[in-house]
DNA sequence: CGACTCCATGTGATTATATAACATTACAGT
DNA sequence: ACTGTAATGTTATATAATCACATGGAGTCG
């Protein structure tokens, strides 16, 4: 249940990760699961915020606001920040992407249409980013919220290190 | 074994948090621990470095990297930032402070002079931040890194959310 | 002591990330 | 068609972080 992505170090066609799998498939699905969702809770999934979620799905790995901006404006969209932090916000905010703070990056949920905590495992290497489920609430957090009276309302975890492939290429 | 620390919305004298503490006796821990680390460590406890230790145990909440520059300026050293991100640098990478990623800010480490693994609780209200352990090696994200054959270097730990203080005030 | 080296500091300039504010347009519901 | 609301686009600005290079101080070794 772990998938996982490359950085733009390697070509984008590049198939890398822990296990491949069928990059069409998993776009379709990002992209049927947001259209499923929005459609049951009377969301607008617009045309940049659909751009913006195939993108994400297209590059498999965290996207920078920025370079995000780029693409949408190479797609004829607007070319200012609001356009590409309004996109990403409401994927975010949907659950369609994620935002990885370590990396002040942006990718696109690898569990779509499911409820979930997610934790991201990110390669300091190559930049690749696989996303886990975080089990926050079991943990000696969780303990020491409900000691406290701390009402947890989302949380992120994000694990660095050195991702497999790096450790087999001998970069570590 | 949780310690809380409140924003700079209250008055910085008001003794705030889950359980009240001495000011004073925490400080001299912070700056005590600091020194017989870089001691024995053959590291440099300079006058820069010192005085942004003591800020961020004085301030007892996460600073902004420029609210640390204003600080360190206003005592007399560099007036550029590079000043502040060296000596916030230099003080978290010897694991006197920590940065929340959350809030690209700085606070002083609560457990000086133990290796560990930090986990914080951050209140969306009042900014407050408690800093708990965690134990991440053993939860499910622990699980999928050995899973996978990842190697975990640093957790970032961040949960999101409303502290008692706020919640018994009624503004959650 | 003097010269050398290493590291820390200070500064100016720049890059990267993110938001504020406001006008305009598209849309859903009546 | 009318209207309220949300989405888009743009300009401008705020905030966060780094680069590059000059200076200075603490050791070390001759």
């Amino acid at each position: 249940m772990t998938s996982v992505t490359q950085a733009g170090k390697l070509v984008p066609g590049d198939p890398v990760g822990f296990e491949k799998h069928d990059h069409g498939s998993c776009m379709t699905a990002g992209l049927t699961a947001a259209e499923a969702h929005c459609a049951t809770e009377g969301l607008r999934f617009t045309p940049v915020r659909r751009k913006a979620l195939e993108i994400l799905l297209q590059e498999h790995r965290a996207l920078g606001a920025y370079e995000m901006l780029d693409r949408l404006r190479d797609a004829g969209f607007g070319s200012q920040p609001p356009v590409a932090y309004r996109a990403l916000e409401f994927l975010v905010s949907n659950g369609f992407a994620h935002k990885i703070e370590r990396l002040s990056a942006f990718i696109a949920c690898a569990h779509p249409g499911t409820k979930h905590s997610p934790a991201f495992m990110i390669c300091r290497l190559c930049d690749s980013v696989a996303e886990a489920q975080a089990s926050l609430a079991r943990g000696t957090l969780g303990e020491a919220a409900r000691a406290t009276g701390f009402n947890i309302e989302k949380t992120v975890v994000e694990a660095e290190g050195i991702c497999p492939v790096c450790v087999d290429k001998g970069d570590a």
